[in-house]
DNA sequence: ACACTGAATGATTGCGCTATCATTCTGGCG
DNA sequence: CGCCAGAATGATAGCGCAATCATTCAGTGT
């Protein structure tokens, strides 16, 4: 009998209200009301006012999902890390959810593990989403994520690595130079019999890459090596560094994260192996307890919450303009090497 | 001239091809294309191959924000935690998304912090996303969310504390009953003069009173006290040990978290004393490192990835039904305690 | 031969909002 | 006093998709 009897082909989903609801009791035009809390300096003070006591007396909760479609922008950021279980990018991720928060935007995670297989999956329905931009960590993806990306046109930030050919911006470091330094810095203690302990992923291997070019140019050609899966772990660091010690006379061993590190070091000390001088570490991350580690661990310090911010920062300028134009912006962060007690 | 200069009011946004375009292609009407993609299993097989087709030779990307709007399912679970920094967080952070992205859902990762007032802005905006259910950490929140939560009746698991009035349901341990155990540990071992260094945070305070509450029944009234803001860091934890141990005489510390754990440690070691005779210390979250620290951490060990297990389960199997009801399920799921060498 | 069933597909409508243009209203000025 | 600029508000028309019901078509039983 009632209007609600006519029961239309759909039936509305919840009993919320909506921008309607609230432009009736105000006494306004939806888009009036729509005005008032998107841009609040196009109506008047009193409309607002009475605008704002509508919403808390329907208790209308705005439905961004309509919003999103009706305005092509979804205030969405995808942020598409390996993994958070790492502290080094946990604290990419708390950098630029704190960045975009604020500034009206909502982080959307993803985990796209360490192959290009996952990400691929990962990044295809990240793009149904229709994010406003999008955070991605590494330089190397398959081909058709590749094609994927730049077709969608969504502003985008590679970060934690360095290519000669991003998709759009990209803000990191030269694995293959940590690689490098590691060497040179392990050379220049007198090590010269390295060992490896690394986690299957292609950015621990390009910085194997870059230690084993610097060893080979000091005449250096053998580099034991173990890999681990992930996610790297004492134990394994433990594990693997009985099998180099048990196989290889080693004077240094160098590891693809501080947690492998810090296996390495219980390991040579149930050897009772003296650190450094039986046997050097080095880690990669320099987490919060590398200081605090006994000995304390050397390491590489990268500064994630850098990355993160100039990454945020960057995305927030792209997006704000109205075209997507491909900036190629690149920056290079670098890293630095903490000399502790292991070496 | 074309079609393309009737110049539509609004114009589409993106070039993008949409359902239509493959439906045009494929042959087929949209709709059949939306189950093809969707309910495939009510799609002929011949039809299923001509959509693919159309697919890939459109490069149709599914907007599911109008797909989000049309059906009243977004697909998108709300993952509210305080941080993603800290390790036992991120844990969760990691298992939750394991788990839901193989079912289709995606996350959207809201930092809430440690202030209700955070909160309430966080779970504000992300309401507007329409979730289809909701993980939050913790069940002290302002009454304002707690309504908004409640009215909104998206599936709802609390995690990480206990609650005799959950918004719906629950898992988690009890922070008191952790405080409790500390002190009891401590107690049996011996300690009697305690004092305790603790994150600026409801939950560490709760543990705090569980601790004082066992002390008390034991005769001891005394628990020196420092506070410490966030994010915790190992400075912090030996500042306010050199603090405490300037100030009394104590015979064991009690942080709230490893990290701090960790400052104490230092503090202990560069002031020569013994630990844990002198000094006995003891953490919370049994961190990857707390095994690895010299002296070894004695500590409470948490089980993140139960709790992001059991909270994805439970959510899973809450969204798969019909009509959202209320189910109070609530679960324990404890804690240890770990017995190392600082206690 | 004919109604009947179920599988497959199609046509229509609206989810809740905002872009766009149209209209109304105000005050200022020649 | 009429006209105009600018501010404020309103009316209309989608955004791209899926729920719903309608239709078509083969296969079945009698």
């Amino acid at each position: 009998m009632s209007d609600q009897d006519a029961k239309p082909r759909s039936a509305r989903a919840t009993g919320s209200a909506r921008l309607t609801d609230v432009a009736r009791v105000a006494g306004v035009a939806p888009m009036t009301v729509s005005r008032a809390l998107n841009r609040p300096e196009l109506v008047s003070e009193a409309t607002r006012e009475r605008v704002r006591r509508a919403v808390s007396e329907t208790g209308y909760v705005p439905n961004q999902v309509a919003g999103a479609l009706a305005s092509s922008r979804s205030r969405l950021v995808a942020l598409l890390v390996p993994t958070v279980a790492h502290a080094l990018f946990a604290e990419v991720v708390q950098t630029v959810t704190g960045l975009l928060v604020p500034r009206g935007y909502q982080v959307l995670l993803g985990l796209v593990g360490y192959t290009p297989a996952e990400e691929e999956g990962v990044v295809e329905t990240v793009l149904s989403r229709r994010p406003d931009g999008i955070v991605l960590t590494g330089c190397h993806h398959s081909a058709v994520t590749r094609q994927r990306l730049a077709a969608s046109r969504v502003p985008l930030v590679e970060i934690w690595d360095m290519s000669d050919d991003p998709i759009d911006m990209l803000i990191g470091f030269s694995h293959h130079a940590v690689g490098r330094a590691v060497a040179e810095h392990l050379l220049a203690r007198g090590y010269r019999r390295l060992g490896v302990i690394s986690a299957d992923d292609a950015r621990a291997e390009r910085r194997i890459d870059g230690l084993r070019e610097r060893l080979a140019e000091a005449g250096q050609q053998a580099l034991p090596l173990r890999r681990v899966g992930t996610p790297s772990s004492m134990p394994w660091g433990r594990e693997m560094a009985a099998e180099l010690l048990d196989h290889h006379a080693l004077e240094a061993i160098v590891c693809s994260s501080d947690i492998l590190a810090l296996g390495v070091i219980a390991e040579a000390q149930s050897r009772g192996l003296s650190i450094p001088d039986d046997l050097a570490i080095m880690g990669f991350g320099d987490s919060s307890y590398a200081a605090a580690s006994f000995p304390a661990l050397s390491t590489v310090r990268i500064d994630g919450a850098t990355i993160g911010r100039r990454a945020a920062e960057q995305l927030l300028e792209r997006m704000a303009r109205p075209q997507f134009e491909r900036s190629g912006a690149v920056e290079d962060v670098g890293f630095s090497l903490v000399d502790r007690a292991t070496t």
